[in-house]
DNA sequence: ACGACGGATGGGATCGCTCTCGCGATCAGG
DNA sequence: CCTGATCGCGAGAGCGATCCCATCCGTCGT
């Protein structure tokens, strides 16, 4: 049951070892500057001598801290958005986390009792704080737990931007980078494959699609948008619509690779050739977007300093609601026409 | 510093409430059989009422335990497969956890510094065990956290087998199952982009590709076989030089659906048609498998199912090593031209 | 009817750490 | 040279659970 044998050695023994009192040698290791350089010295040698290894669980119950931060991953919008950035995300998260001795805890709440069980562990405090991402724009989780006294960050806009923390990509001037790419390319009449309308995501890159229109000096057209569920069919068959709407359109812009991809395929079923007859542009920089044919211009996003960031933001226990937003960038390649490598 | 109002409920509360004392209190909540059915309801009743959670600190400092298991992701590997499966896992995984009220922990050590920190952490007993994922064939861990007693189950096959748990996919199963599909379509002329040699998982499968040749009657032939790193690029190359060896071969099985992406741009651009003078197999069924021009037969691989067990084999507490691998299976489309969905 | 037995209960030690408090020693200022 | 502030240090009290052990009470056997 018990695993062999365990880093056994405590503060007491380290004292011992080091002759000084526990509490010095606790000074030595919580970096209280309370403490003579011999002291620090001879403490230091013996937890290397000894191997000490301090136990979490105590220092978290005489401290009524955790040094640990929750990753909260909610999994309809996981599932929807494909979720290859949640490694990215992490990655980034784990340096900052790592840097100052802080552990991650993933909690990935399946169902409302899921949901429940994990409101109680962080009001708790069995957890410092939590990361919370992939939340659609009306998720509760936010407002309940900032009524429970939990700290948080929120990655992506949640539904009241001003109440909490966040962190987000800059999908309104993403967007608008992708369409002025097109513009300037001289293509007149530039239809959007756009996201679900109830993801903040999908709203920001419509409206950066229509500000882009404007600022090119170009007619805003209801029909040259339809929106899409961010996946391959869904981009497919939204780009027949447009093309049965608008058969002249000469420039896609897509709210997501998958749905570029899609729009690809039902392009070519439509004869339509990429970039001669139409353009188009993805959003995300997904890897399949490096093996289309062609390949596909998109947008790239930061996720890993995302994940710093939110770490980061959370750590500095800023009590007013703070907002960082990261800008993107747009990796052309052959599909918008450009002359990017094939 | 510390946030607003957090559940301060202890157990001495809930027993005085329940008027029993906290030691009955904590019989009740830690399944004891020893007590009254009054006292039970009693307790129960407060632990409801006061909203009372365990403190984990507390309860992990008196039974040495920590209810916490790890989930350890090294890097280079990681990155190599492009990890969309690691949501799927996590999200196995973390149904069994869940249910044993287990948390996760996430390590995902970047450098050699990070690691050593990662093998002292688990020692000391921060976790109850680890899960190790993506480890490449020589990875040392498993071996050192087996020195340490450190309790663990590997992710795919270990580099010797014999000493630790792991879970697999059944990686030769999987790949002869879609060789010998390629077979039964009448190709005469399989070649194969295969995976890294150094990896377990790319031995696996071109050990599979050639027991369904020789099952299938058909010659082995070297010059038949490309190594390659899972990636794009890696395929496309792979797939010229076959192409340069061996004008005539009529069907390929790629040891990655990424690799076999690249092959299916090389193919074209040489002027091949796919599925009607090659014909193409993937492997990971990956969901570009989907967004492919045309749609790839490819092998699916169970990966919440492998993270369940995982977790199960870990939790199981078996001492002698187990091994478990599982059934993949394979979703055929169109690129292998036996009449699957376009 | 009485000692024995067994199950339910409470008391208290314990896990390993942090942190407040008070004590002696050092040091600077008057 | 005395005083008060400062500094390093040790003693000891918790933090909130678990769990051993002693106690108590009801029941049973003889």
């Amino acid at each position: 049951m018990k695993s062999a044998q365990r880093s056994k050695v405590t503060l007491e023994q380290v004292a011992e070892s080091a002759r000084v009192s526990r509490a010095t040698a606790s000074r030595v290791l919580t970096a209280n500057p309370r403490v003579s350089p011999e002291a620090r010295r001879a403490v230091e040698r013996a937890v290397r001598k000894l191997g000490y290894i301090p136990n979490h669980a105590a220092r978290a119950l005489a401290t009524g801290r955790s040094d640990a931060v929750a990753l909260v991953i909610s999994e309809p919008t996981n599932l929807l958005f494909g979720d290859p950035f949640i490694p990215r995300l992490v990655r980034g998260i784990g340096e900052v986390l790592a840097e100052r001795d802080i552990q991650l805890i993933l909690l990935a709440p399946q169902s409302t009792s899921d949901l429940e069980r994990l409101e109680r562990y962080l009001a708790a405090g069995h957890a410092d704080g939590a990361l919370l991402i992939s939340l659609d724009g009306s998720h509760p989780l936010p407002r309940r737990l900032a009524a429970r006294g939990v700290r948080f960050v929120v990655g992506g806009r949640p539904a009241e931007p001003d109440l909490f923390s966040y962190v987000d990509v800059d999908n309104v001037g993403g967007a608008f980078a992708a369409v002025s790419h097109l513009a300037s390319g001289q293509r007149r009449m530039i239809a959007t494959i756009s996201g679900p309308q109830g993801l903040p995501a999908g709203q920001d890159r419509l409206s950066g699609y229509r500000s882009a229109l404007e600022a090119a000096g170009l007619p805003l057209d209801g029909g040259l948008e339809e929106a899409a569920d961010f996946t391959h069919d869904g981009g497919a068959t939204a780009m027949r619509v447009l093309l049965g709407r608008r058969p002249g359109l000469d420039a896609v812009f897509a709210a997501s690779d998958l749905m570029a991809v899609g729009a690809l395929r039902a392009l070519a079923a439509a004869g339509r050739r990429v970039p001669e007859d139409v353009a188009v542009v993805g959003y995300d920089d997904d890897p399949l977007a490096a093996s289309t044919t062609p390949l596909l211009t998109s947008v790239r996003q930061p996720i890993e300093e995302m994940g710093r960031e939110m770490a980061r933001l959370l750590l500095d226990a800023i009590q007013t609601p703070r907002r960082v937003i990261l800008a993107t960038q747009l990796q052309v390649r052959a599909s918008s026409g450009s002359g990017g490598p094939t």
